[in-house]
DNA sequence: CGCTTTGATCGTAGATCGACGATAATCATT
DNA sequence: AATGATTATCGTCGATCTACGATCAAAGCG
């Protein structure tokens, strides 16, 4: 895996707004969910499971098993490559040095 | 275009190894390049086009006419919404501020 | 052991993507 | 006007994505 392919593949993770979504859920919510999830993005169990499992796949998140359920969260370290490209490209406005977030971690 | 979906073009559009080569070219080169990129990415003159036309789409770069070539240079701005996004799911590593990037700018 | 709940997997259908060759369009030059 | 160089567009093919219902697997409970 090149390090192209690498960016390539994690930016194609975030490629539909059914995974924004699920990243935004799981940001926002401090303990794991599991099936909450399908109800938020109103997309159909099978589908939603098929977006964790993207997203999965490239090690955005996680999922442990708890009980009968499973129990999702972030893992922010994966997107760090994909983040220092981007940032990479952007000039930062003369002596900046964060990046303008569009929405603050708290 | 919701906010969702606004994120998920800049990640499709960035979700292909040859699209991430072509942006690290235009970052690389000081002005402007047209043709070479077609041999840089080693693809068909078609396919780069396809390629350089979905960038610009998405509005990552802007193409100037000049005499016969095209003038392509990176719009930096356009990523600034999927950065913010991915800078805020990372949690900063205590009080670091900038993350680390994987390339520099010279 | 049966039952329920939760999530993953299968099979399918339509849409989109990625690549190419061929062709058209645009501009400078002759 | 004709030519050559450069880029865009068209048509097509195979591959992948997205979504869904249906089904399967695993874990807890009575």
């Amino acid at each position: 895996m090149t390090d192209e392919t690498l960016l390539a593949a994690l930016a194609k993770a975030l490629a539909h707004p059914a995974r924004i979504r699920i990243l935004r859920l799981l940001q926002a919510t401090p303990g794991c969910i599991g099936g909450e999830i399908v109800g938020a993005v109103g997309l159909a169990q099978s589908t939603v499971s098929e977006h964790l499992r993207i997203l999965k796949g490239a090690g955005i998140i996680h999922g442990e098993i708890d009980g009968p359920r499973i129990c999702y969260a972030l893992n922010p370290a994966a997107l760090v490559p994909l983040t220092g490209f981007l940032a990479g490209l952007i000039p930062t406005p003369a002596g900046a040095c964060c990046l303008p977030a569009t929405e603050v971690p708290a």
